[in-house]
RNA sequence: GGUCGCGUAGCGCAGUUGGUUAGCGCACCGCAUUCACAUUGCGGGGGUCACUGGUUCGAAUCCAGUCGCGACCACCA
């Protein structure tokens, strides 16, 4: 049948897809003949659908998965889907406000369960994206982090951190948001620059600066520095204060934390409510008063100002100050950084009780295997950003107060933990909430385990951890895991440890690929685990690919409506010339705005192909080659074919994937079609030997760049071959 | 504040350990047009490689500083 004289993308995706898909191509054995080749795909979230980071990630992916087939090698490329805790729990949150309800609707276990049929929806849409864009991974080991198996290892894993005595339960000062509900890890923190009203208030003869003042009711003492000539003789002293419900007494500490040009050169201390007021009380043995409560209003310690959200409060206790002429003066413009959650809220620092994993001896392993250059991390200059983190990183609170994700595997005995603090539905429908020993008065352990949404369990709270229900009159932590926390087991989740085949034949995988901002939030994380449970790290070599920004060259963001939907332009572009184009955008692995040109040139590049194989297919179909014969026009495009195969194994060797597209593109048009071609009309069966090889080394080599087009040229020209990604990668001589 | 990076043609970028006339894509200008492809071909214009100083026979590339930009991390009551 004759090629049409144009390529035409949507004639041959899903059909492509087909003829890899039936026959099993990317479905891995444990061959131990063959050298594994194994990436395990980031998950993308299960709550959304595939963004261009995705694209980039996955195009990148499919190339070196193709590749080392190519070259014979057993490749396992492993899909999954990540449930992405707090932000799924949000997204999933503003569905129900639409219909007027919240997560204080239901008990844990329906909330859970609500939250598990939202997001198949959205997990069968990502996967069915990943199917399109040709990605060569192999279903069958398809997983989603919430799986059973997942789930036990991450248990386990917990459990076994614990007895290695790793895990603690602290009070810590944390990032606690009072709309969410829940802490946040310092990473998951962004701040923001904001003016807002530093006050000074009198603190006896002396003044303090801040921008908090509801926080006064939990001050215990007021810091100077002590090299401030000003203050120096203060320290130790107590001074008197009056304040809006008498007078009081604190101490003046001295601390070089205290900066003497910012403000007066003193500071109220607030251990309970600022991380350095907290590091301060710890070194000086300050008491923690706690004015905030975890819904964010006022504790009995403000008087009558207790009940009051910290917003209102501020208000009212400003202007009561001033009313009573303590306050000395206020700056309206001071410009700050502001602690804000995920969702822009404010974040108000709380000790509260929560789950830690001490850093210390785990990051050691992890910090070395890199510098001594087992894990290699691509590009290099990155290699110090790992470094720095994994130098100043602190214990990592691993708990959440959320609903979806793995529920942690610690248990309070009711009868030994009266003071638990219990909110569950009664079956009556009514949210009921106290200590445990007082509603265990009028409701049955039977229903609060039942209706169960939330525990809070004081420091002094007395637990047990283990994977399996110890007793019958346990409540389990409703708080979850951090999502980092278990897909930093991925790797081996994924692959069955600690006893499958699988996990034995391919771990430790090849190559980690993944986006550079999550260095620190995921890789670390991998690598300290992976360290920790097998004794080796979980990859050799790690890729960080850049952002890939919007068209005006900012972040994408829905606000600023600048957000591209990758599949406009599959359908457009076709997905070869999309994955090409985003991997020609960039060859240093920097940020780089969405290549739509690029995209558009890869457009024509698939076309121009198409045209030389319909150029060169009649040549071969005619089988009059036993006359075939070279000259030196033949000589040279075989000689510029070898050195295209040795620059593109070298460019791919070293992860330079732009560099590898650049020059198939030169070659294949301004070698082979512009030149080669044109000089070969008048002698086109003479020449068909050298035509067939250079289409055939071409197609190869093009194939993990783009491999539809490339794989239906070769089924117009090399029919009887098979198919092109089961052929073999060509060697340079 | 700490760290990492960036500043090369109108725009977006490449330039590997310093080495002949600094490249690529898009855009722009001129010419060609049934012959594989107009999703085309041939030709062309356009750059003090941010600035200053240094090392060197030789610097876009190495070093120091200045200016401008970005990101991450930390954080100031």
């Amino acid at each position: 049948m004759q090629m049409q004289k144009n390529y035409d993308h949507k004639l041959y995706e899903e059909e492509i897809i087909k003829r890899w898909e039936e026959a099993g191509i990317f479905k891995a054995r444990n061959d131990t003949a063959k050298k594994p080749f194994t990436i395990v795909l980031p998950p993308p979230n299960a709550s959304g659908k595939m963004h261009t980071g995705n694209v980039l990630m996955i195009a990148i992916e499919d190339i070196l998965i193709r590749w080392h087939k190519m070259k014979g090698e057993e490749t396992l490329w492993i899909p999954g889907t990540d449930h992405a805790g707090t932000e799924t729990q949000i997204t999933f949150e503003r569905e129900l406000k639409k219909q007027g309800k919240s997560r204080f609707s239901y008990n844990r276990q329906d909330f859970y369960e609500e939250v598990w049929k939202f997001v198949q929806a959205n997990k069968t849409l990502v996967e069915g994206q990943i199917r399109r864009m040709g990605a060569g991974v192999d279903w069958s080991r398809n997983k989603f982090t919430l799986e059973p198996e997942v789930v036990s290892l991450v248990c386990k894993t917990f459990e076994k951190l614990y007895q290695d005595g790793l895990v603690y339960r602290g009070d810590y000062m944390v990032n606690y948001c009072p709309k969410c509900g829940t802490t946040y890890a310092d990473i998951e923190i962004n701040h923001i620059e904001r003016v807002d009203p530093l006050y000074y208030i009198k603190y006896g003869s002396l003044v303090v600066a801040t921008v908090r003042p509801e926080t006064k009711f939990g001050d215990t003492a007021v810091a100077v520095n002590p090299a401030d000539t000003r203050y120096k003789d203060w320290i130790g002293s107590e001074i008197e204060v009056e304040g809006l419900s008498g007078k009081f007494k604190l101490k003046v500490i001295g601390d070089e934390f205290v900066d003497p040009k910012f403000g007066t050169g003193v500071v109220k201390v607030t251990p309970a409510h600022d991380p350095n007021d907290y590091e301060m009380g710890k070194k000086h043995n300050l008491a923690t008063v706690k004015v905030i409560e975890l819904n964010g209003k006022l504790t009995e310690v403000a008087g009558k100002y207790a009940g009051l959200s910290v917003f209102t409060a501020r208000k009212q206790v400003v202007d009561d100050l001033k009313a009573k002429g303590l306050i000395d003066k206020v700056d309206e413009h001071y410009s700050h950084s502001v602690a804000v959650c995920k969702a822009g809220h404010d974040v108000e620092p709380t000790i509260l009780p929560n789950w830690f994993v001490k850093m210390d001896s785990l990051r050691k392993p992890a910090l070395e295997a890199v510098k001594e250059g087992r894990v290699k991390i691509y590009p290099k200059w990155r290699t110090l950003t790992y470094i720095r983190w994994m130098e100043n990183i602190h214990d990592w609170a691993i708990s959440r107060q959320n609903i979806w994700g793995i529920r942690i595997p610690v248990w309070y005995s009711s009868k030994e933990n009266p003071n638990l603090i219990v909110s569950f539905i009664n079956t009556d429908g009514t949210v009921v909430n106290g200590r445990l020993a007082e509603l265990l008065r009028n409701y049955t352990l039977e229903d609060i385990k039942k209706g169960l949404q939330v525990l809070m369990a004081p420091a002094e709270s007395k637990y047990k951890i283990s994977v399996e229900k110890p007793s019958e009159d346990c409540l389990q932590e409703t708080d979850t895991f951090d999502t980092w926390f278990s897909s930093g087991q991925w790797p081996l989740a994924i692959l069955g440890y600690p006893e499958s085949e699988d996990f034995k034949y391919f771990y430790p995988t090849n190559v980690l690929e993944t986006g550079w901002e999550i260095l620190s939030k995921w890789v670390s994380r991998m690598m300290m685990l992976g360290i920790y449970l097998t004794g080796e790290p979980p990859f050799k070599n790690v890729y960080l690919h850049g952002i890939v920004r919007a068209l005006d060259g900012r972040k994408m963001s829905k606000s600023l409506g600048n957000v591209i939907n990758p599949e406009e332009y599959i359908d457009e572009f076709g997905v070869d010339a999309l994955r090409m184009g985003l991997v020609a955008g960039t060859a240093t692995g920097k940020d780089f705005s969405f290549p739509r040109d690029r995209i558009v040139g890869y457009k024509k590049f698939a076309n121009k192909l198409w045209n030389v194989a319909r150029f060169i297919e009649p040549v071969l179909a005619a089988k009059q080659s036993s006359d075939s014969s070279t000259n030196e026009d033949d000589q040279w495009i075989l000689h510029e074919l070898e050195l295209v195969i040795e620059k593109v194994d070298s460019s791919l060797e070293k992860y330079r994937f732009a560099e590898a597209a650049e020059i198939l593109y030169e070659f294949i048009w301004h070698k082979l079609a512009d030149v080669y071609l044109e000089k070969v009309k008048d002698r086109r069966e003479e020449a068909s030997q050298t035509l067939s090889k250079a289409l055939d080394i071409c197609l190869r080599l093009l194939h993990p760049f783009m491999p539809f087009v490339t794989e239906a040229v070769w089924k117009e020209v090399f029919l009887d071959e098979g198919l092109l990604i089961s052929q073999e990668w060509p060697e340079s001589k």
